[in-house]
RNA sequence: GGGCGCUUAGCUCAGCGGUAGAGCACUACCUUGACAUGGUAGGGGUCAGAGGUUCAAUCCCUCUAGCGCCCACCA
């Protein structure tokens, strides 16, 4: 199992602590059932993340920037900071208490994964899987890079300016400036463009388009209206004359412009919008090509370096244009754009438009589509054996439906952006020759060398040049650029289940380890992480990475929002540790885990459970001090006391729960299954019920099978709650192994308990009994309003030898526990006594005078009342004929069965209703 | 627009064809010699609503209402 790399430089938050404590629980269970378990832990260096913190940490000192300083000494502030702050997060991932292979860290820019990385970047490119293109990326302009499509996020704005031509007041720029200054989108802007003759010279008509992007009007290459639109039928194949530009450009048909949005004719630039390139693509020869005039000399260059002029021609004059929105800010562009279309009369309206806008989710910058040079993955063909391998249920998800998911976006992937301008990452291993050649290889060595062949062959370099180049640092360093860019994090991550385990060297590991068993993560990763785990793991290893996918929800506050620093909600697992204890947080989590899709935690819970571990501390304690000690060579089977036969039966069988739940990821109910034993049976019945035989004055063997019983049952708790809880657990294990027979290893190395009683129906029934017994008496006795200290008699009526036998094995218990004064036995329950029923058997409390008649006569009608209405559903449906007719054997004797048990029970009820009726 | 999910006790949530559960909270009682971070007893639910399938529906199907998430969407 790999561990999802947390950031090295972050802290651990209750998705960390979630998702390790449920990798964890896997990790130990199967340890200690004997599996050779690695847990691979590691740490990723967060690229983007990480160089933010650095730039905001410089920008605080007010130190130069990163653009100042240079990459080589910011890179080295980056290290330093990794230095100072990494490895706090492996800290408290072990106060957590994951037990990972620790000697086994790895970090995704350490040597062996960056290694990995160049053959991975080298072996998809000459595969023609990875590749350079000019595309549309999503810009973000705060950070300075290209983004992946699922890096951004999309952000309801809607603005509030309203403003109509035909109403005639002239536009408020202060008003609008104000209005974008808080909000600079969700306007819609309606702009005429004037339409023109045969030989270019203007006419009347106007086509108007909606945007709501003003400034990008400048880059505009066609006007694009719908081929059925009978509104814009004779417009088709005509031009307009782009305002403020000058250009001439083309109002073509086509069937991406919607005629019922906006007003049915869209302005199509090419250069700025996913859309519109697709459109220009397709109208090339009409004209809407300029997109290819990027390049030209005609581009502002604005101050966040967005080229939304690069639809510009040269030789128009654009002075006064150029004068106002040269090396603006888009915004500032957008709000002058809106003012000189106002000027020029072509404004003919703007109104409040809610729309989503593009955020990096990063920066929170407003994403600007740009048109760049970038390297992509050829993710498509690499999805394909991805899809297979789950289609085929090779690699399943645990819980199935997040297949759909997985699905739903592999199909419909794009090209995968990997480069970014960043400068904290996996450098691109490509360099690039004067003679515009590009050469991937894994080492600069690699590279120089195919350079220099190359540049041989192809006559740019001659061979006296090369060979002295050869020998010649700084002339190949002259020669040669290295591409600026770094890789995506998640390309790193993508190779992490079989790099970090020595891929590309076939490691003895790598065999043993891969392909892993499971993978435990959150939902918000399977797109970033699981999906291209999988199409790597798969290209490169032609294995699965991993079988299982445990898909875990995510962790809200208590009101069920995400949390987040601006809000304050942020809970601090290390303060929760702090404060109840690491096992009484991962006990939490597990007992939350419950597969949906989210987690809202209490603290109340977790405090909870922490009294859950001091009440197993205390047991334990208990059990010290009436020595219950380990016995040598204790054997379940061979114990004779019923009380005994029926806890270890019981043990057996929460182990049997617990694993179970376990292995098939069922967190939460493998935490009850312990839970409720170690409280409700062992802590409540079985310590409770043995107190008698461990103070009073048992025979010494019996004492002796009693206190070895319980070492036993702790023994196997230990176990059992070790997954969930390792501190308190190995605690108690060692504690408890300072008597007794030695222990051979620690508890973390199991094994888990396997050999344990079968249950033994005859304890079952003896002990039960004596339960049931203690809690009816109990209940009448609270319900009766009788003080609980006051000890009554309790009369056994015409018992069968079975329970007056039982009644008298365990007398000591039920005085103690249901304060009894003396048992006896009668033929009948004597005049003015309470009626219980024990599983069958009347048991009379001759209480006199303590108790009210009317208050018992109610209790006896609820009871009969109760009994009734069961009664009456079980026979309306044996009543049915269809029923009968139809339903399973077994499901009609289990009804019958029921009914005679309830119509027996309501019989001796009566009887003691009337009973009390002729007082 | 496409998809996924949720609605069960006051709260947070399990369960998911045949007797409705937990934790917390609440009420009453209990300083009993493991534990007041405890013990005992108890109250509290037409399982969102309406149809359907079935001998039988909280559970399966359809619809409705409310809530949430993911993807796409800058006219």
């Amino acid at each position: 199992m790999v561990i999802p790399p947390p950031n090295v430089t972050g802290n651990l938050h209750m998705g960390h602590a979630l998702n390790n404590t449920l990798q964890d629980i896997l990790a130990r269970y199967w340890r200690m059932n004997g599996r050779d378990v690695l847990w691979q832990p590691g740490t990723d260096h967060a690229g983007i993340a990480t160089q933010m913190v650095v730039e905001r940490k410089l920008a605080e000192a007010q130190e130069p920037d990163r653009r100042t300083i240079g990459r080589e000494a910011f890179l080295k502030r980056v290290w330093a900071w990794k230095a100072e702050s990494g490895g706090a997060i492996v800290q408290q991932l072990k106060r957590l208490g994951a037990s990972c292979d620790w000697s086994r860290e790895r970090f995704t820019l350490d040597e062996g994964l960056s290694r990995a990385v160049a053959r991975a970047f080298v072996q998809l490119h000459r595969a023609g899987l990875i590749y350079k293109d000019k595309r549309l990326v999503n810009w973000d302009p705060k950070l300075q890079t290209a983004i992946a499509d699922l890096e951004v996020i999309q952000v309801e704005c809607k603005g509030s300016f309203k403003w109509s031509r035909d109403e005639g007041a002239p536009l408020n720029e202060a008003a609008l400036a104000k209005v974008l200054a808080r909000n600079p989108n969700g306007h819609l802007y309606y702009f005429d463009y004037p339409v023109v003759d045969s030989a270019g010279e203007e006419t009347d008509e106007r086509v108007t388009v909606a945007t709501t992007r003003p400034e990008t009007m400048l880059g505009d290459t066609a006007v694009a209206v719908h081929p059925d639109d009978e509104r814009y039928q004779q417009l088709i194949g005509r031009r307009v004359r782009l305002p403020l530009v000058g250009r001439l450009i083309r109002i073509v048909a086509d069937e991406y412009s919607d005629p019922e949005k906006g007003t049915g004719a869209v302005k199509i630039t090419p250069a700025h919008d996913f859309n519109d390139f697709e459109v220009g693509k397709r109208h090339t020869a009409e004209g809407a090509r300029q997109i290819n005039v990027l390049d030209a000399e005609a581009r502002v260059a604005l101050k966040d370096n967005l080229a939304f002029f690069d639809g510009l021609e040269s030789d128009h004059d654009h002075d006064r244009l150029i004068a106002a929105v040269d090396g603006q800010d888009r915004f500032v562009a957008r709000l002058r754009i809106v003012e000189l279309m106002a000027l020029a009369g072509l404004l003919a309206k703007i109104e409040p438009h809610a729309h989503m806008v593009p955020h990096g989710d990063r920066s929170n910058a407003v994403i600007e589509p740009w048109l760049t040079d970038q390297w992509y993955v050829a993710a498509k063909t690499l999805a394909q054996p991805a899809l297979a391998a789950v289609r085929d249920g090779e690699t399943q998800f645990v819980p199935k439906n997040w297949e759909k998911t997985y699905f739903e976006w592999l199909e419909n992937i794009q090209p995968w952006c990997v480069s970014r301008q960043l400068w904290w990452g996996h450098q691109i291993p490509a360099w690039y020759s004067p003679w515009g050649a590009c050469y991937v290889e894994e080492t600069e060595e690699a590279a120089f060398a195919a350079g220099l062949a190359d540049g041989v062959e192809r006559g740019a370099l001659g061979q006296d040049e090369a060979r002295a180049l050869t020998s010649d640092p700084e002339g190949l360093a002259r020669t040669f650029k290295r591409d600026e860019d770094v890789l995506d994090t998640w390309f790193s991550s993508a190779l992490w289940p079989f790099s970090t385990l020595g891929w590309p060297d076939e490691t003895a590991e790598l065999k043993r380890y891969y392909p892993t068993d499971v993978l435990v993560t959150g939902f918000d990763i399977i797109f970033f992480w699981v999906a291209r785990m999988m199409m790597m793991g798969l290209h490169f290893t032609k294995e699965i990475p991993f079988r299982d996918v445990y898909v875990h929800a995510l962790v809200r506050d208590e009101r069920g929002a995400k949390m987040s620093k601006s809000k304050g909600n942020v809970i601090d697992p290390i303060d929760l540790i702090d404060r109840f204890g690491a096992d009484a947080l991962r006990f939490t989590l597990a007992a939350m885990a419950a597969q949906g899709r989210d987690i809202k935690i209490s603290e109340a819970r977790v405090e909870g459970y922490r009294n859950f571990a001091t009440k197993l501390w205390n047991a334990s304690r208990f059990a010290e001090i009436n020595g219950c000690v380990r016995a040598v060579g204790f054997d379940p089977a061979l114990t004779r006391a019923p009380l005994n036969r029926w806890v270890l039966g019981e043990a057996a069988k929460a182990a049997a729960e617990t694993a179970g739940a376990i292995e098939s990821y069922r967190f939460n109910d493998a935490a009850a299954a312990v839970y409720r034993f170690v409280w409700s049976v062992f802590c409540d019945w079985c310590l409770e019920l043995a107190k008698p035989v461990l103070q009073g004055g048992a025979d010494p063997a019996a004492k002796a099978e009693t206190r070895a019983t319980i070492a036993y049952v702790l023994d196997t708790i230990y176990a059992l709650l070790h997954p969930f809880m390792p501190f308190l657990t190995e605690e108690l294990w060692a504690i408890k192994g300072e008597a007794g027979p030695p222990r051979s290893a620690p508890l973390a190395l199991g094994p888990w308990p396997k050999e344990g009683l079968e249950l033994d129906a005859n304890a079952e029934a003896e002990v039960g009994w004596v339960v049931d017994l203690i809690g009816e008496i109990r209940s009448v006795k609270s319900e009766m309003g009788v003080p609980p200290a006051t000890a009554t008699p309790i009369i056994l009526v015409a018992p069968s030898e079975g329970v007056a036998r039982g009644a008298s094995a365990w007398s000591d218990s039920i005085k103690r526990l249901a304060r009894v004064e003396r048992i006896e036995t009668a033929d009948a329950a004597p005049e003015g006594a309470l009626q219980l029923l024990v599983r069958d058997q009347v048991v009379a409390l001759p209480l006199g005078g303590i108790v009210d008649l009317a208050a018992e006569r109610a209790r006896l009608d609820k009871e009969i009342d109760k009994v009734q209405v069961e009664i009456d559903k079980v026979e309306t449906k044996l009543s049915n004929e269809d029923f009968l007719a139809r339903a399973p054997d077994e499901v009609i004797a289990e009804h019958e069965e029921r009914r005679e048990a309830f119509q027996e029970r309501l019989a001796k009820l009566a009887h003691a209703r009337g009973r009390l009726d002729r007082l």
